[in-house]
DNA sequence: CTAGTGATGTGACTAAGTCTCATCACTCTA
DNA sequence: TAGAGTGATGAGACTTAGTCACATCACTAG
């Protein structure tokens, strides 16, 4: 027997969003989660900086994904193969489990401006990982922005719809294909 | 003689950001902030949601004015021409006291990670404006958010720049001009 | 068997943000 | 001109996020 219970992180996570979705962001006290999970406050913040970054841990892991797939993108790649391929590396991570859960923890953080602008945040984080991985290749600055800018959205829209059961799709093939489609609407803009 | 010392809200942005400035954001307490204005914490809660708001108010009316700037645009305008009319609302709107007030405004945020979330989020809020105005006139959805993004990143640096005193453009110019960048890179990426 | 070590609990503390009620200076109206 | 609003503010209590110092406890390495 383990001396504590183990995944102590996982079971705040199910816990909050849980509680999140059954009472609503605002009227969930970090004390209750930590009590639904079996622990106190204090060992809460201990895993999680504040009570939004609960809805989203691990986001580091996806700003490396990125960062790490532009580099290993061979030289003759242009600035968005090689964003295409930084996507492939994400969406290649990402498990059943995350699906599953995706359309409450949509729900949950539509329902919440900070939880929005936390997400926002992440977005932007994101945005920045994949500019500068693309600026060590030696893209311009504003080309890689924009390329960086591209790949993020095309990975959103393509959660976006991985996330509804009805679809059947790959996470991957959702994000190609988003991709796709905005550097056409791209190419249709100037 | 007036019932009260006038322009309460803005005698609390400018406390706020010279504690900001003088003792960092963390350091500094609403109750400090309110009592250098004259005022109390209650009343600092009544002029702003948050903390963080103080420096980010009136934002609403950026949005405002490029959202109205876009449905003011002659329905032959391209998207981009359409947000380029709204740039130059917006930018028109800046008055020399916001342009004095700029540098130590960024830098306040830029030492603050609070801070920069909330500047995240209203520059986010800027590009939903400005996409929903270009949905309004029949500009398709991927279409309209890159146009949106592009006019929201030429303001930004744009703002950047006519910020810094060895600047002599006008806010306007400088916006006109790096939206033409972005554009010319937007079309060597596709 | 003992000295770590690392995850947790405890409880006190600060400050953000909310809320209710009182005040006060001015305005409008009879 | 008295008296009834009105709107911005003050006072102060209250909840909760977030921090911190210190204790504990179960296991591990020597």
């Amino acid at each position: 027997m383990a001396r504590w219970e183990p995944n102590a992180r996982e079971r705040l996570v199910i816990a909050a969003l849980d509680l999140f979705g059954e009472q609503g962001y605002d009227n969930t006290a970090v004390a209750q989660i930590a009590e639904r999970a079996g622990l106190t406050k204090a060992t809460f913040f201990r895993h999680f900086r504040d009570k939004r970054e609960v809805l989203f841990a691990g986001q580091e892991t996806h700003s490396r994904l990125l960062a790490d797939g532009v580099t290993a993108a061979p030289d003759s790649a242009t600035p968005l193969e090689a964003v295409a391929a930084a996507l492939d590396g994400l969406t290649a991570s990402f498990t059943a489990a995350q699906r599953a859960f995706g359309p409450r923890l949509l729900t949950v953080i539509a329902d919440n401006a900070e939880l929005q602008e936390r997400a926002t945040f992440k977005r932007a984080s994101l945005v920045a990982a994949l500019t500068s991985a693309l600026s060590k290749r030696g893209v311009p600055d504003l080309t890689a922005s924009l390329a960086a800018e591209l790949g993020v959205s095309a990975f959103h829209r393509a959660f976006g719809q991985w996330v509804d059961p009805a679809s059947e799709q790959t996470l991957t093939e959702l994000s190609r294909h988003a991709l796709d489609e905005l550097r056409t609407a791209t190419a249709a803009l100037a």
